[in-house]
RNA sequence: GGAUCUAUAGCUCAGUUGGUUAGAGCGUUGCAUUGACAUUGCAAAGGUCAGUGGUUCGAGUCCACUUAGAUCCACCA
């Protein structure tokens, strides 16, 4: 053995042997309990970055848990990750001067496809490299045609449950992007906007938006407010920027008096509020921006202006005319920001598909609040983050799943032109979505805008569960036009875990899927940052499709923070990348510093002594093996017949199956259960070996080394994974080399050598979850009798 | 505005249901050592466990409040 290890030359050919012996499918363990993860799929385009390197805690369930026997599944997942993808590549195009209006939609979908498969490899090498005993074999995409079916049948029996509806409503829209989002994707930020104090006719209002106003439908007030009461009700004639006009005051409790003048003005087209004082008071909507960012033809003279541009225009010429009481110009309030480009979000009513999210979260709140739910019970650890899934389930609102992008799974639902024009009256405006698109390019498509805000506009659509429907079902008429809106990529990955297993082989059941057999899963590990994005609606999801839990324990972890504390983002550029750190440290030391030292479910800092601390300790133990591999050497020269290798120093009668270790077997490890001499030397009971042993202090540490496995299995148990390493670093480094080999070292012979050897192997069993690879190659230079990756936990 | 989390050695963090003298890594100081260990071993210094009050035979751990920091939700015209 060298007298350094060098993970370089060891781990690449580790993985191999293991991923052609087949031992990352649970079919290793044929009889064996099913226990499974599913990998939370990372963005199949970009390159992993420190947080996926968490998911070295999944790696240690499944890999403690195959040693334990069971039939142990991890299933690998990409993710087509829409609008993110989408985004990158139109860096791309840009880099190139062209933009996604150059082409048309088919031809973006299929480079932007390609751009995707072409960084594929990129992602499932790196996670082999960090040594995740992922069942590639079993290896899914979320734009995987099987997959994207069972998406498209879960929208249609949305729809058909009425959980799905098509309305117009305010949505955040960013108009750089093209392309509306969830409420959980905006990001709010305070910003310096000036309040502008004007004046509408007697009454003088503050507001920060100027430049919506001609947008406006009214002006409200409390309905308590006495400065105000006696213009409730009136229309009021006022002097504007672009001359006299009417305008209806009406009371609302949404009004606070405090504020500003305690009168506000109302343009609901514009205004999340607003939109809300409108419908109560049915008040009609104004649509003075468009799509593009820009104000629209009700803008008189401003027409044409983006948002910043006009304000600045319709601020002066009103101070021109003398509108303008003051203005504030140190006023902060919180703007929504695009999370990606971080351009301020507009709010613009557009027609949308939302999912009815209250029916649905009620059984996802009962599968874990009651442990007897008829869908199943979800144990969340750590048990504090209960109250964040349940205060977002309690207060959940409406999804809107539809996006204005061509990378994702295109939403199946058509319109009937012919129903449409007949229904208005009017042809149906076409490219209202963006003004800057051509006609007859991608995303110009034809947009009914005859719904009335708010309402459900179920009966001019058809849904499907993906094929284009040939006739329109009412008029005959086969003037169809699908939707060009795309699902939100949450909406197809809270389908996750049962649209793998439901279109993923099973060699154990001979079956065309694994659902049978590993849904619900066991464990679902993530970041507790995407808790209410995915897991809670993988709950929902999952109950709702399949009336089971998708899982049934959420393990939790923090985030991982750069050196300083900082959170780790591209844009601040203090993102670390783990296969550099790998690379320096050694697979084994990066995943075992992540465990150490960090409770579940708390933030850690990344820490270059930890890593540098965990590295001597592969190291250490490297060493350990190969003080202990040439004392075997010596004790053979001594004299004794073949001691090269404790397999060949157990004597037959403690040895289960008779079988005589040799290297060979250990080799090949064949996976068969008939020929393996499972019980190998490594995996004696305590017991059997403590009647072994004759030396009164052997057997002291014969009894150390049994209540550290019952220790440390009880922590795996109850994912206490700092516990488990930290416990194995002291007992391994400071007690079983400081104190108990220096003790053996002077009185070695063969019985204590093989008591030595073998607890020392037990010792490196309970590792290999956290550092397969060092531990992997120590038991083949030990003699292990099979790949430690199948062998069995000590007990 | 609502909520959650965190506060332990110089730094980064453990401390499982309350139970002797509160631990680790890194750093610091001293000694030893090329021995399985590009090192390692032995030893030392360093903590009123954020503060106040309470429950208890006993509190770092449970409760209340205070302070400081972080995060999340709602969102201000």
């Amino acid at each position: 053995m060298d007298k350094v290890y060098d993970h370089k030359k060891v781990e690449d050919n580790i993985y191999k042997k293991w991923e052609e012996g087949g031992y990352f499918k649970p079919e290793v363990n044929p009889d064996g309990q099913p226990y499974s993860i599913i990998l939370p799929p990372p963005n199949a385009n970009a390159p992993l970055h420190f947080g996926h390197a968490m998911y070295v805690i999944e790696d240690i369930l499944i890999r403690y848990h195959r040693m334990k026997g069971f039939a142990a599944l991890w299933l690998p997942g990409a993710d087509h990750a829409g609008f993110e993808t989408q985004f990158v590549y139109e860096k791309h195009l840009a880099a190139e001067g062209k933009s996604r209006f150059d082409f048309d939609r088919d031809t973006l979908f299929k480079d932007i496809w390609e751009f995707v498969h072409n960084n594929r490899g990129g992602m499932e090498n790196q996670l082999k490299k960090l040594g995740f005993s992922l069942d590639w074999s079993r290896l899914k995409f979320t734009m995987d045609e099987d997959i994207v079916k069972i998406v498209h049948s879960n929208f249609k029996k949305l729809y058909d449950d009425e959980l799905i509806y098509r309305a117009k409503r305010l949505v955040n829209y960013c108009t750089f992007d093209g392309t509306s989002f969830s409420d959980l994707e905006v990001i709010h930020e305070e910003r310096v906007s000036p309040l502008y104090y004007i004046k509408y006719g007697p009454l003088v209002l503050a507001t920060t938006r100027p430049e919506t106003k001609f947008g406006d439908t009214a002006v409200a007030v409390n309905p308590k407010d006495e400065r105000y009461k006696k213009y409730v009700g009136q229309e009021l004639e006022i002097e504007t920027v672009l001359g006299k006009a009417k305008i209806k005051v009406v009371a609302d409790e949404m009004v606070d008096p405090e504020f500003g003048t305690g009168v506000v003005k109302i343009t609901p087209a514009h205004d999340f509020n607003d939109f809300e004082v409108a419908k109560r008071h049915n008040l009609p909507m104004k649509q003075v921006i468009g799509f593009d960012g820009k104000m629209n033809e009700h803008a008189g003279e401003f027409a044409g202006l983006y948002v910043k541009q006009a304000r600045k225009a319709v601020v002066e010429k009103m101070q021109e005319k003398g509108l303008v009481e003051k203005i504030d110009e140190n006023y902060v309030n919180r703007v929504g920001l695009c999370y990606k480009c971080k351009n301020i979000l507009e709010p613009l009513p557009l027609e949308q598909w939302f999912v009815k999210m209250e029916p649905l979260a009620k059984p996802a709140i009962e599968a874990v609040k009651n442990p007897s739910a008829s869908s199943g019970h979800i144990k969340i650890h750590p048990k504090s983050f209960e109250k964040l899934y349940f205060q977002f389930l309690e207060n959940i609102r409406d999804w809107n799943i539809s996006r204005q992008v061509v990378w994702g799974i295109r939403i199946p639902a058509w319109r009937c032109l012919d129903c449409i024009s007949r229904h208005s009256g009017d042809d149906p405006p076409i490219g209202g979505v963006d003004a800057r698109i051509k006609e007859g390019s991608w995303t110009s498509s034809p947009r009914f805008d005859g719904v009335e805000a708010g309402q459900d506009d179920r009966s001019s659509w058809i849904v499907t569960e993906g094929t284009a429907p040939e006739k329109c079902s009412k008029c005959n008429s086969n003037n169809l036009v699908q939707d060009t809106d795309t699902f939100d990529t949450w909406f197809s990955s809270s389908q996750w875990p049962f649209a793998t297993l439901q279109t993923t082989q099973n060699e154990k059941l001979k079956t065309e899927n694994d659902f049978e057999r590993f849904y619900p899963t066991t464990v679902m590990e993530t970041g507790y940052d995407i808790l209410r994005w995915w897991v809670a609606r993988m709950v929902m999801m999952g109950i709702y499709a399949t009336g089971k839990v998708p899982f049934e324990n959420i393990v939790l972890h923090g985030l991982v923070n750069d050196p300083l504390g900082k959170k780790m983002s591209k844009s601040k550029g203090n993102v670390v990348n783990p296969l550099a750190l790998a690379d320096e440290y050694g697979a084994d030391a990066v995943r075992f510093s992540l465990v150490y030292g960090t409770a579940l479910g708390n933030d850690q800092i990344l820490s270059y002594p930890k890593l540098e601390a965990s590295r001597r300790f592969t190291n250490k133990l490297w060493n350990m093996a190969r003080f202990i591999e040439m004392k075997g050497v010596e004790l053979s020269q001594k004299g004794h017949p073949e001691p090269v290798s404790v397999s060949n120093k157990i004597p037959d009668q403690v040895r289960n199956d008779g079988s005589r270790g040799s290297h060979e077997v250990r080799s090949d490890a064949v996976i068969a259960r008939s020929e393996t001499t499972w019980q190998s030397f490594e995996t004696l009971t305590i017991e059997q070996l403590s009647n072994f042993a004759t030396n009164p202090t052997d057997k002291e540490w014969i009894l150390k080394v049994s209540n550290l496995v019952s220790e440390v299995t009880k922590n795996m148990e109850t994912y206490q994974f700092n516990q488990v390493s930290e416990k194995l670093y002291e007992f391994v480094w400071h007690q079983f080399a400081d104190i108990y080999i220096e003790d053996v070292k002077t009185r070695i012979d063969e019985n204590s050598f093989t008591v030595l050897n073998s607890l020392f192997l037990i010792l490196n069993s309970l590792l290999h979850p956290m550092m397969p690879f060092v531990t992997e190659e120590i038991n083949s230079k030990l003699g292990g009798l099979r790949q430690l990756i199948v062998s069995q936990w000590p007990e």
